[in-house]
RNA sequence: GCCCAGAUAGCUCAGUGGCAGAGCACUUCCUUGGUAAGGAAGAGGUCGGCAGUUCAAUUCUGCUUCUGGGCUCCA
């Protein structure tokens, strides 16, 4: 029979190892890369390494080890304390293992013989207690055997192709207040080609960490000394921060958004008001002014309301749009600080729409056209994910019903696919999610559209409807960018610092030939400011190879030689980073053309 | 917050219970060069911080701050 297969799907689609039945009736899955495939391969090699584990760890116990999209993991407890030094010898014992050729059997026994076969195991009965069928399965590969519902490879000899990746802790269960037990990280695949296209990705993906590229660049910082998750933006990064603020704020101005600001921080009670110090209070930085308890703002919207309801409001200035870039600070666990993508204090380009709930379908309209612009700005692939009403919830359910439908509305409309997460919406209301895909083809949740029938009710927010009778606005929260720090993060492994032109925080680089030719890069820098490109001047004592070579490093869009000729011809002698071509260019040609360039950041 | 691993020059990293090291960057000088690293000299460190063990601690121990990988949470 054919060896290449590792399982079959039934006709439910549910995938059956071939321990548990040989029907050729049924479709088989073949030893390859596909995701069913890969997922018993992932599976197995779990169980491998959990074979390892043992042999190399006599003491070692332990819990779960599923598939996960990045490959696989497993749980255990063990004396020792394992490293990732220690990685190595666990997958040189599980190459061992695999020259043993172990075929992967399967048996079955009852729970109460599970019990007793693994009463000397706790963990195996926390597994277990969180079983409800009656009998379970075992799976067998030379001395080895664990609990497991499968499915399996019929062979370890199918399992060549892994790569051990990390090593950490994990709660048992995912409970924070569990005991914390080892868990190991690994990936496999059918093919050796398909492992080192993975492990070159994650070279990748190192290669383009914006916190070694904002370093390297000079766009941020964080100092040790001032405080854990708290960015500094040096001249650079604030150069490239403020042209994108700037794009957006034109954005904004021309979709009928106005500018407000509110209070960093705000008497306690009006967090009371909103609910933020009962359910958001644990992430709240509070203080004492006076004798009175103030909180520093996490969100924006309370300021947003108090703006709006210090004049009266008619029917007629609906929707009204706020929008802010507004800095908050909430309290992060210390372990989960990343560079930018997770930080104590950022600032969200934050908007808050008031307006009927028979308008909600054409301002989330809008607002997808926004997310659509900024994400086809960029260069992003996106999803959107629609949540609806949770078990937990505020309002009637007709409010849920009219808002959800409008949400779906505006996306069909539109002609935007989305998926639905059930359940998923805040307890104030349905919720869409903007997942955007970079160019290495990772993921990241940035945009939210929320609408919120809760805030206005408890700030007794209200406009004059045409009857002369007071009425309650719908509220709308909504980012695109989610925040500065990880929309700007997320770009720089994006573009890999090499920014496009209308962002790039140094648009050209200047390298004069020799000290008589600065005098013409001075005036060239004057005029770029002009037209609102940044550039520098590389006149530093150094050969001009090395300086081309240095300027070229600096993922820079342009690097510009000055020499005699263009000093006399009024020109430039270019090196263009995007064409990646030498050509020359008087001054005035110049101009014109990174004009024009700058304009592609126009949304 | 929890588990594990770290912190040595501006950066990347060697190294040692007994005077602190390299490359790059930096400063000065020579070189004034037309398209990816010219040469020489110099400066730079309380070896993250605080205690403890020791004749002696950058090295061993404890605590602490910060960083990394996860868990959890989230923009």
């Amino acid at each position: 029979m054919d060896k290449m297969i590792i399982g079959y799907k039934n006709s439910n689609g549910e995938v059956i190892d071939t321990q548990t039945t040989n029907d050729t009736s049924l479709t088989p899955i073949t030893y390859g890369n596909s995701p069913e495939a890969l997922n018993i391969i992932r599976h197995s090699t779990a169980h491998l390494m959990a074979q390892a584990i043992n042999e190399l760890y006599t003491n070692a116990k332990f819990f779960v080890g599923p598939t996960v999209d990045e490959g696989f993991y497993y749980d255990f407890r063990v004396d020792e304390k394992i490293g990732e030094e220690d990685l190595k010898s666990i997958e040189q014992k599980m190459k061992e293992i695999i020259k043993k050729k172990a075929i992967i059997e399967k048996y079955i026994i009852t729970k109460d013989e599970a019990l007793v076969k693994f009463a000397n195991d706790d963990l195996k009965l926390a597994v277990l207690s969180r079983i409800n069928d009656t009998e379970i399965s075992i799976y067998k590969q030379g001395d080895f055997e664990d609990l497991c519902r499968g499915p399996h490879a019929p062979s370890v000899n199918m399992l060549h192709n892994f790569k051990l990746t990390r090593v950490a802790g994990a709660y048992l269960g995912g409970d924070e207040k569990a005991e914390m037990l080892t868990r190991i990280y690994g990936i496999s695949f059918a093919d050796k080609e398909s492992l080192k296209a993975h492990m070159l990705m994650v070279e990748e993906a190192k290669k383009r960490d914006h916190r070694k590229i904002g370093g390297e660049m000079e766009l941020f910082m964080f100092d040790d000394e001032s405080g854990a998750g708290l960015p500094f933006w040096m001249p650079r990064g604030a150069r490239l921060r403020a042209r994108l603020e700037s794009i957006l704020h034109t954005a904004h101005r021309i979709r009928g958004y106005e500018p407000v600001r509110g209070p960093e921080m705000l008497k306690a009670d009006m967090w009371r008001i909103s609910g933020h110090y009962a359910c958001y209070g644990d992430n709240m930085y509070l203080t004492e002014i006076d004798e009175q308890e103030y909180g520093i703002k996490p969100m924006n919207c309370i300021g947003h309301i108090q703006i709006f309801k210090h004049t009266p409001k008619s029917y007629r200035d609906l929707p009204l749009k706020y929008y802010e870039y507004g800095v908050v600070h909430r309290h992060e666990m210390s372990g989960a600080l990343h560079g930018l993508f997770r930080v104590r204090e950022f600032t969200q380009d934050d908007a808050h729409i008031f307006c009927t709930p028979e308008q909600i379908k054409s301002v989330v309209l809008d607002i997808v056209e926004f997310v659509d612009s900024v994400m086809k700005l960029f260069d992003f692939k996106y999803k959107m994910f629609i949540s609806t009403k949770p078990d937990k919830a505020i309002g009637d359910d007709s409010v849920w019903e009219i808002s959800t439908q409008s949400l779906k509305d505006a996306l069909d409309d539109n002609n935007l696919s989305y998926e639905i997460d059930e359940g998923g919406g805040a307890f104030y209301g349905p919720k869409i999610d903007v997942k955007i895909t970079d160019a290495i083809g990772r993921e990241w949740q940035c945009g939210t559209i929320q609408v919120d029938f809760n805030l206005p009710e408890r700030f007794g927010v209200e406009y004059t409807a045409e009857d002369n009778t007071k009425k309650q606005p719908v509220m709308i929260h909504r980012a695109i960018l989610g925040s500065f720090e990880r929309f700007i993060g997320v770009l720089t492994e994006h573009y890999a610092g090499e920014f496009p032109l209308f962002i790039a925080p140094t648009g050209v680089i200047f390298v004069p030939i020799a000290d008589t030719h600065v005098e013409y890069a001075n005036e060239l820098k004057k005029a770029m400011l002009g037209i609102n490109i940044d550039s520098e001047i590389y006149d530093k004592n150094d050969s001009l190879n090395k300086r081309i070579r240095n300027a070229e490093k600096q993922r820079v869009p342009y690097v510009v030689i000055i020499g005699d000729e263009e000093v006399a011809n009024k020109s430039v002698a270019i090196r263009d980073r995007r064409t990646k071509e030498q050509y020359n260019l008087t001054q005035d040609e110049f101009m014109v053309q990174l004009t024009k360039q700058l304009t592609e950041g126009r949304i």
